[in-house]
DNA sequence: TATAGGCATACGACCACAACTGT
DNA sequence: ACAGTTGTGGTCGTATGCCT
């Protein structure tokens, strides 16, 4: 009888059970029939007999039934779930644990997991509809302890462009190039003499399609990505094939039923890996391009910077150094996808471990999902289904108060604490078994020990899902931070272990915003509510108990505050911790020299959120100001930060007022550099629905013009040039030096970027720009 | 196919009103 | 004298990206 060590990669239904498709070891393709695997619903005993009811209607049979307290679970074949879906979604039932993917669903209440290897024996399944090496029906299937490495391919196209920007009915793809451990290629259909030796000739461009689905195909790799690959690369590869009228066979099955919008095989997993690059990583970037997320990832640079224009110049005149250099400049972006994908490998493994998806499933999450699926998969509790229309249009006008932020007194200090709480948030879920399931229970109405008002409180008997996987999630990062102390910085363990407790603190960190957003599974509005009220009266507590001790408070927000004093921070925790519930803390995170804190701009007082601090080391820190905005040019963020260095840390005054000067003069002579003047904004939505034409817009609708191709998402830069009334602007690409409005670049940025600073100082920079009152840049 | 709310800031949209223009 | 346009100054709403 067979028997295989493999990895699985993916899960689909069919008639007789659900089919695991994997890799052996070897990288041979593997279907698993799993006829054992029956998903479940829970019903409520109350709905329990119209549920029956509707089964009977629509003939469905399921397998058996258990009890459980409120509930019974019944179990249905795989292949009859998708009706069990489809009927129950349209009825009013109290039904849970419906609509959960079987596709995902099977890597967690199931047999396998995803990353390990597992054994399989049995005997052959004759079957035909999947492209597989070899198909077993499982008569044993266990996942072993152990985990293998995945093997990813990166893979990256370049195009011709008649016009500015390649048209996938009329340009051609120049070349397609592929990177992994083991394959470095890039395939392109125009011979020329000298190649570099990666370089592997096809007779056409509809071989180069074929030729790199033959080798995906015969690589097998347990992950294919690209970098923006979704918008562009996938999206045009199939736009091609289709042309010569033949479709990529990328799947491991003959043709699937419904093309769905994004691209989705099955069997092969394939991901866009910007996607998580956006909405996961923390990066410090203007704009998400490849080359941007290398340098800040990896500290690496695109080989060259090339304009669609030029690369189709390259391509149609053909001189063999330049499409040499075209061919290096294509791998090289497949490479550094690849590097990138290296890189975030050891938190996105952590996350799968985590939230039980497979690694493309948690390549496309958001945080939202991660917490959903976090909780579906470790929480014993029933999965309500995902709420219904008219539940969305009650939530979406609901909003609760946040966090508290004190106002700063304008002004320049010294010798600063800053204070705050160790996962203010986490911690107070699992100090006041904050949970949906035991908010107002029954067993506490009378005595309401863990009280927010009148009509809100949560259970102090039994503990809360919620708490019990926050604490779970707080305990094992603190394990994980122990053991790291161990650990040599930089070997593998060392990454690993960092990645785990990385991963361990965005999902306890995404649970509060989770139970607030509108379409939460887990949503309640009560709960969200009582967090931040609990953090209010902390924060507010562990002020006042600051003051009582003798601090004088500059500024706070939310969960944690500056405070100023010749006094023991330590002696001070102490007393406050002492009077804290487990496991909330308050920590001294941090000492500074001297900080900063303005005015706002033509209203009386402190503005929030916007202050610089010096550290011991001299190290400035920024919040909130125009030089860590992207959306302002960097010339005014450049001088902001000189200015503030050269009064903090040089302690200068007249050296920045100087320095002021002098940009000012570069300005009027246009010594500047354009980039510098470069302004960054992004589009939160389609250009169409936007109700005012604010200055990016209006470069959005240049841009679209010369079909250049705009998303949700995209960075408009542009510059602003010169004209006798309202606000003009020309996208960066086309404007030169002696397009600039200078007056605008003096008076809206430079200016605006420093003049608080120097208000602080009572210094007046009237004189500088020859204006008569201040007033002016307002 | 948005994890939450709080905040500063910029600039367009809009409105009231004065001044101006052409018939 | 009148209707319609243009300029001005203020308020309000829209939009972005930051902070915790």
């Amino acid at each position: 009888m067979p028997e295989f060590l493999f990895k699985p990669l993916d899960a689909v239904v069919s008639h007789d059970g659900i089919v695991i498709l994997g890799l052996t070891l070897e990288g041979k393709r593997l279907a698993v029939l799993d006829k054992n695997y029956l998903p479940y619903v829970l019903v409520r005993n109350t709905s329990l007999a119209d549920f029956l009811e509707l089964c009977k209607k629509e003939k469905l049979n399921f397998a058996h039934e258990q009890k459980e307290q409120d509930f019974s679970k019944i179990f249905f074949k795989p292949i009859d779930f998708l009706k069990v879906i489809s009927i129950c979604k349209r009825s009013d039932l109290e039904v849970y644990n419906l609509d959960i993917a079987l596709r995902r669903r099977y890597f967690i209440d199931g047999p396998s997991k995803h990353l390990y290897i597992h054994k399989v024996r049995g005997p052959t399944w004759p079957q035909s509809n999947f492209k597989v090496d070899f198909a077993v029906i499982a008569e044993e299937l266990v996942c072993l302890d152990q985990q293998s490495q995945p093997k990813i391919l990166a893979f990256d196209i370049e195009t011709a462009s008649s016009k500015i920007f390649p048209n996938s009915k009329k340009d051609p793809i120049i070349s397609i190039a592929l990177y992994s451990e083991n394959l470095k290629l890039v395939l392109t259909w125009k011979r020329f003499s000298k190649a570099p030796e990666h370089v592997l000739f096809c007779d056409s461009e509809a071989e180069l399609i074929s030729k790199f689905q033959e080798i995906v195909n015969k690589t097998n790799p347990d992950l294919l990505i690209g970098y923006g690959s979704d918008n562009f690369d996938f999206r045009y590869l199939l736009a091609r094939a289709k042309q010569y009228g033949f479709e990529l066979g990328l799947n491991w099955v003959e043709q699937r039923k419904k093309q769905r919008k994004e691209v989705d095989f099955i069997g092969l997993q394939y991901a866009d890996i910007s996607h998580f690059v956006k909405f996961i990583l923390d990066l410090d970037v203007d704009r998400y391009g490849l080359d941007y997320v290398a340098n800040a990832l990896l500290g690496k640079k695109k080989l060259a910077n090339l304009s669609p224009e030029k690369i189709n110049e390259i391509w149609s005149v053909g001189l063999e150094n330049e499409l040499g250099f075209l061919m290096d400049y294509n791998l090289t972006d497949a490479q550094l996808t690849y590097e990138i994908a290296q890189k975030i490998l050891p938190l996105l493994l952590e996350l799968c471990k985590l939230v039980k998806l497979s690694i493309r499933n948690v390549l496309y999450s958001t945080y939202g999902s991660l917490v959903e699926w976090y909780i579906i998969a470790n929480a014993s509790i029933p999965i309500p289904q995902k709420p219904k229309s008219f539940l969305l249009a009650k939530r979406a006008n609901k909003t609760f108060q946040g966090g508290f932020v004190v106002e700063p007194k304008p002004g320049l200090y010294g010798n600063i604490y800053y204070f705050d709480f160790r996962s203010l948030y986490p911690s107070i879920i699992v100090s006041h078994n904050i949970s949906p399931e035991v908010l107002n229970c029954s067993c506490c109405a009378a005595k309401k020990a863990n009280k927010i008002d009148d009509n809100t409180w949560f259970c102090s008997e039994k503990e809360g899902f919620l708490p019990s996987l926050v604490k779970e999630l707080i305990d094992r990062r603190k394990r994980v931070k122990e053991i790291l102390s161990g650990v040599p910085k930089g070997s593998p363990s060392y990454i690993e272990l960092d990645a785990r407790q990385h991963a361990l603190k965005y999902i306890a960190a995404a649970i509060f915003g989770y139970l607030g957003f509108f379409r939460s599974r887990f949503y309640c509005f009560d709960c969200a509510r009582s967090i931040t009220f609990l953090g209010r009266k902390y924060i507010d507590m562990a002020i006042g108990e600051a003051k009582k001790y003798g601090f004088e408070i500059l500024y706070g927000d939310t969960d944690g505050f500056f405070a100023q004093g010749e006094l023991d921070p330590y002696a001070f925790l102490k007393i406050i911790n002492s009077v804290l519930p487990s496991p909330m803390e308050l920590e001294l995170k941090a000492k500074y020299s001297s900080g900063l804190f303005f005015g706002k701009k033509g209203k009386e007082g402190g503005a929030k959120k916007r202050y610089v601090l010096l550290k011991e080391n001299n190290e400035l820190v920024i919040r909130g100001l125009e030089a860590i905005r992207s959306d302002w040019s960097p010339l005014a963020k450049n001088a902001q930060k000189e200015v503030l260095k050269k009064i903090l840390i040089d302690r200068n005054i007249q050296g920045a007022k100087e320095y002021v000067q002098n940009l000012i003069q570069k300005i009027k002579e246009r010594k500047v550099s354009l980039d510098d003047l470069a302004i960054t904004v992004r589009l939160t939505k389609k250009l169409s629905s936007y109700a005012a034409k604010s200055p990016h817009v209006v470069a959005a609708e240049l841009a679209r013009a010369q079909k250049r191709p705009l998303y949700v998402g995209s960075a408009i830069k542009y510059i602003v040039v010169k004209s006798d009334d309202k606000l003009k602007v020309k996208l960066f690409e086309d404007a030169s030096i002696n397009d600039y409005d200078i007056n605008y670049y003096i008076k809206n940025q430079l200016i605006r970027a420093v003049y608080k600073i120097f208000e602080l100082f009572n210094i007046n920079l009237d004189t500088l720009v020859g204006q008569k009152t201040l007033g002016d840049y307002g």
